[in-house]
Order: structure tokens, then C-alpha cells, then sequence
DNA sequence: AGGAATGTGGCATGAATACGCAAAAACATG
DNA sequence: CATGTTTTTGCGTATTCATGCCACATTCCT
């Protein structure tokens, strides 16, 4: 990795979470902790960050003023993110949908990863596009303005050509009997696809969705392989969806 | 090989990864690294990438800091955006590239134009996304990470199967003998797609583009109707272009 | 206050690079 | 076509750069 390069993600990462610690990038980019606060004195020598002690901040980080609930579940979806992102392997197809989860794990990825990573979501392939080493591939088709993800007869037949090893889904609904919901058509169309060109599907979502309903089913409990929740796989909620046979971490 | 063969390779890898490695190269190109070192230090005086120790980067690193001329040259583009944008009228389908050019034409979109935009530009798309009344469609492919456009053969058979009223494309280079000309292999196939698959063609660029060469080909002046630049259309430096039987704005 | 974490400066090492030079290739020119 | 010139390339050497490691100072947290 280019000194160039890993101070772009540095970069990145600081503009993302305002804040970094030597130590996890370090650990991360897999180089000492001098070569990390190397890169963060000439970053901030270049005005681009604010070093402190134990790593360094955003400048805006002035600005932001935690606000309660937002924050709060932002926190969790990095949970879910950092465990998700876990899964995917050096050259594995990655196949994913929207939603502020999948961003997670997209800014969550190893910058070492190799790994190619397919989706109609244009919020998650900006985010995949930041990272050094991965494969972006986007679906084609009519540009849905509010889901801010391609949907339509095209996206579909595209999806149905792929074998991806991992499918990972953001959903607003489980349930135990009903398996997982979505409110809008064309978006669950698109899930049913995606989940039927994959090998093993991940299904990602805060623990306030579990035990939900919304109209329009996508799939059964059976369909899915591994379920990801901001909880410890062994809370009391999860229970049930473990007994049916899931993975939950 | 030649070296401007060589040469356009390097650009092209860099283009595609977004980084190169001097040893890589040299040993697939199969020349000493001096001679990579050589030409990254040449190209990166032309400023068509940015040399770095063990290898180069491309722009898009630093688009950060990259924007010394381009604030000036906003302005510009402006003008640019908003001539382009009047040629557009209800109902009509619109093929785009990408660039700043483009994005100032999708910001300078009447509100209340009704037509159909397809493009596989990012940028581009996330501008039009704004737009209240327009249909977005996007061409799906491999990601550029370096052009934020979806290239590959994929791409290009969905351009082909288009026929579109107008297309619009941003342009580095144009010369009155060479026509327009391109710095990447790949966008300039997207390129030359596009304009057989539509009707008019429009080119956007800033004036300090004209007579100007790049080393792949992608159309001559007379494939060209339309020429866009910040300047009146009288100006002289047009004067060869209007000769050549092209309408300029 | 005191232990742990973090920062500083120096130094060693291997990788990348600049530079000079010479051989080879391409080009020009009469 | 022969000859001289320029360009391009590869190699050896000295130099610079990037990084990790170490000893020691500083700061942080309780």
C-alpha cells in the first residue's frame, strides 16, 4: 500500500467517523503505529485533520453536536457493519442491497480486502468506490429517486445472471413467521432475486426491526443463513431465529 | 512496444486502479522500472497522473487539493452547463457522459422539464437524482473508480440498444483536423457508442480544450453537431468549427 | 501519584530513486 | 546507402525515502 494512498484512507476514515485512534489503524492497515502517526503529523501539517493524542480528529469535528437517537442507532449500524464486513473474504462476489447498514459495512471493509462487490444502490456504490482494492460493479437500470437505487426489469435479469458467494440485505421487517417484509414492490422484487443468486444470504438490521411486519413479503426464515443484529448473539430476541435454524451474530 | 504505446497503457492502468506500481509495471510491460520511472515522471509533468514513491496515483486522490484551477473554471462551466441544458426539451432522451461539464448542465435543468436521462456517470446520475421531474436511468457496469463511470462491454451493448434524441458529452480534447480526442481507452469507446447512438451530439468543453490532443481517438469534427463553450460564438478561436459546418453556442 | 498509553528522536534496513554512462535503436540527411 | 545525430533504454552506483524498532520523555487516566 502507497504511503499516498493509506493517507487518503486515513483520510476518509476521519471524515467519516470525525475521529480515529493510532492504534486501530495500525492494526487495520497492518503498519506500525509509528508509520500512523507519521501519516497524521503531515496530514495535519496539511491542515487536512487535527492531531491529538491517541489519533487525530476531523476539523468540523467542532460542528457536530451529538444529537440523541440518530447518533444512537448510527453506533449500531456500525456494530452491524464491523460484523458483517467480518464475513467477506479475499475474492469472494458480494451481492447487496441499500440502506444505512449496507453503507456501514461498506466504510467497515478491511482496506486490504480483494473482493467484488455488486449492487444497484447508488449510496453504497459511492461508498464502495472509496475503498483502495475492491471490484465495483453497478446494476443498471431505471433510477429510483427516493430509494436512490436502480430498479426494473433490467436490474432484475442482470441480478439473475450473478452467482455471488454473499448476498447482504438491509431490512426495515422480521419476523419469525412471516420471515422478512419490505414496503415497497419493486424493492422486494429485487431482495427475492437477490437472495435466489446468492450462495448465502446475510440479513442485516438494528434489533428494533426484529418482530415487525410491513405489507409485502420477501422471504421465509428458512431463506436466510446468517442474521445481524448490534446485539450479542445470545440475547433473548435472537432466540427464536437461532432455534430456526439461523446464524446470528 | 512504442513508447507512446507504453505510455497510454500506463494511464489507462492508472485510470482503471486508481494506482500503479512502478515494479508491477515494469514487469509486465517487461522493461526496466527506469524506463516505468521515466515515464510516470513524464506523464506526471503533463499532469495526467501524480507520481508518487513506488509507483503514481491518479487525480481523483486529491481532488481535495486538485482544485486550483477549478474554481475559475466553474464559472465557465457554468455558462457552458446552462447553454447545454437549453437545447433539452420535454420528452426527449438524453445520453450523457460524465465530468464537471455535465454535472453544471444537470444543475442548470429547468425544474420542470419532463425527459429521460441515461448516463453511466455517478456524479451525473446523483445530480439528476435532484431533479424533480426527469427519468434517470443508469447504465450498469464495472466501476471506474478513477472516472466514476461504469465502463466495460456490458455497458456499452445497453448504449447500443439505445437511441437517443440528444447526447451530451464533456470533452478533454478537440482539434479541428483530429476531432475529439480522449486520454482513456475505455471511456473513449463509451464515448464513440454513445455518439452512434444518437441522434445529435453535443460537445461541452471549456475553451482552453479547443485545438487540443489527446492520444486516443474518439470522433472527427464532422460526427459533431453541436459545440458548447463559455465563449459568444463569434469569438475566433471558434471560427474553424462554425466553418466546418458545426452549430456553436 | 503512579502505571499505562502515547509521543519523540535516533538509528538500521531494505526498497525506490536519481544520475551518469554506454549500448542499441530510431531517425535524418546528404 | 552510409553516416552522423538524436532518442530511448538498461545498468551500476550513490543517494534518498519509508518504515520499523528501540530507548526514553511526555501525557493521560484514575
Amino acid at each position: 500500500m502507497l504511503k499516498k494512498e493509506r493517507q487518503a484512507y486515513i483520510l476518509h476514515q476521519v471524515n467519516l467517523h470525525n475521529k480515529v485512534l493510532s492504534s486501530l489503524l495500525s492494526h487495520e492497515i497492518r503498519v506500525s503505529e509509528d508509520t500512523i502517526r507519521r501519516d497524521l503529523m503531515e496530514l495535519s501539517d496539511e491542515g487536512k485533520l487535527i492531531k491529538v493524542h491517541g489519533g487525530a480528529l476531523s476539523h468540523s469535528f467542532n460542528d457536530v453536536t451529538y444529537t440523541g437517537l440518530s447518533v444512537y442507532s448510527q453506533d449500531m449500524k456500525k456494530i452491524i457493519g464491523q460484523k458483517a464486513a467480518a464475513l467477506i473474504q479475499d475474492g469472494m462476489f458480494v451481492l447487496t442491497s441499500g440502506g444505512t447498514t449496507i453503507i456501514e459495512m461498506a466504510r467497515a471493509l478491511p482496506p486490504a480486502l480483494r473482493a467484488t462487490f455488486i449492487s444497484g444502490s447508488i449510496p453504497a456504490i459511492l461508498e464502495y468506490m472509496q475503498h483502495p482494492s475492491i471490484e465495483v460493479v453497478m446494476i443498471g437500470d431505471r433510477v429510483s429517486k427516493n430509494a436512490k437505487i436502480t430498479i426494473g426489469a433490467e436490474a432484475i435479469s442482470k441480478i439473475k445472471n450473478i452467482n455471488a458467494d454473499l448476498c447482504f440485505l438491509g431490512i426495515n421487517a422480521i419476523d419469525i413467521k412471516r420471515g422478512t417484509t419490505e414496503n415497497d414492490w419493486e424493492i422486494a422484487q429485487l431482495k427475492k432475486i437477490m437472495i435466489d443468486s446468492s450462495q448465502k444470504v446475510v440479513c442485516c438490521t438494528i434489533s428494533e426491526k426484529i418482530n415487525t411486519l410491513q405489507p409485502i413479503h420477501i422471504c421465509n426464515i428458512s431463506d436466510i443463513d446468517i442474521l445481524i443484529t448490534e446485539l450479542p448473539p445470545d440475547a433473548p430476541v435472537l432466540r427464536p431465529y437461532i432455534d430456526a435454524g439461523i446464524q446470528v451474530l
